[in-house]
DNA sequence: TCAAAAAGAAGGATCGTTCGTTTTAGGTTC
DNA sequence: GAACCTAAAACGAACGATCCTTCTTTTTGA
């Protein structure tokens, strides 16, 4: 196929990205061989080596196209007004995250969870990419943080706790849950949401700052 | 040193496996090469084929002995009595998870998270700790629900939400929590606590089930 | 027809592991 | 108690396998 559009470069292209991701998804990243990947996207080295200079460039652009989606997610969810309460912000993070790539599936789980933990995996041991995701999650926190703010403000969060730290539970509590999805299999977002709301009809409790 | 003590064999084992566990949180288990190892703990080939058959050995000593671990700590939390608030359950959690490898720093920073994350892919591509991790998960989960439902037989939660539900939302918030150690860097337990304090003073949430 | 895309065999490097050798701790002998 | 002996612990060079990548050749589409 020489003198190809330019649409089936990006096609091409894109195929590589997902076949190369549902493999990283399912062995990681460094126990996936290349020739796994030429396997799975049905290419030669040749073929996919015109695309990427090599598995590290690969590697560096899915996580750098997930932990981008992960933080449009998030950032939409907060934009949300008005803001919506704890369970349903994350309860719309967690949806959008889990539909956003609703085609890759494998063997009847979807492929994004498991890969997302892969990703934090890969940050801990590149510079480059670490830097991403801690700009990604410092803008993510600030954003959040504001809508805490807007509980507080309105009465219906105490404020003597800082916000920043609610706002980096709240996360936690989303990144948690993904976690589980990854090792025990996909659970109904309700599962996250009826926790929250739980945990919510705690009321303040006493005297213990 | 022929014929040594049953004390020495065992100090040789744990030296191993400590240095193991901190090349592999530093790098991962299959970025992390047998020469690596055995830089980290000044041994030779010889001297650690010797206690271990083999790479895959190593890893499954280190997965088994940090999930053993980590769902003592989970367990042991939910056996207080009377059963603590959940800012103080995960607190407990977190602190013991924390300070039981106390030992084990690298650049300051405590190896621990790192670990926890490499050893959530681990489990992903080996069925013999899935099961592992899926056993331990299972009795931990079972554990907490039935504090939960202390908290809602005391009228201090609201019952028309599922214990496992609120249960898996606190274990989340935990695991998101040493996520977000693992990549971000070490942060005081008490901004885990204040965030759920924080959630919890939210009230009952309405109308909305 | 030809430039570009894809193919795929092969190279160089690194991996995990083995195995013949050396060193050593502790029991034995005088 | 000092010298010796021996089984085992440790060593480390080397092997085959596998890895990532390159490069020449073939195929393809405009």
């Amino acid at each position: 196929m020489a003198r190809v559009t330019q649409e089936h470069l990006d096609a091409r292209r894109r195929q590589i990205l997902d076949g190369a991701a549902l493999c990283f998804a399912r062995n990681g990243f460094h126990a996936t061989s290349m020739q796994d990947v030429l396997k799975e996207v049905d290419l030669s080295a040749g073929a996919v080596y015109r695309y990427f200079s090599g598995k590290d460039e690969l590697i560096s652009a899915i996580v750098t196209e997930v932990l981008g989606e992960i933080r449009e997610h998030f950032e939409a969810a907060a934009r949300q007004s008005p803001p919506p309460p704890p369970d349903e912000l994350v309860g719309r993070v967690m949806g959008s995250v889990l539909g956003g790539r609703s085609g890759m599936v494998h063997n009847g789980e979807s492929v994004f969870p498991r890969l997302i933990i892969q990703v934090w995996t890969e940050v801990l041991r590149n510079e480059e990419l670490s830097a991403v995701i801690h700009e990604g999650y410092s803008s993510v926190r600030g954003a959040w943080v504001k809508v805490v703010q807007g509980y507080q403000d309105a009465g219906m969060m105490r404020d003597d706790v800082p916000a920043e730290s609610v706002a980096r539970t709240m996360i936690a509590t989303a990144q948690g849950f993904v976690a589980q999805m990854a090792i025990f299999g996909a659970a109904p977002v309700e599962v996250l949401q009826e926790g929250l709301r739980g945990l919510m009809s705690m009321g303040n409790p006493d005297t213990r700052t």
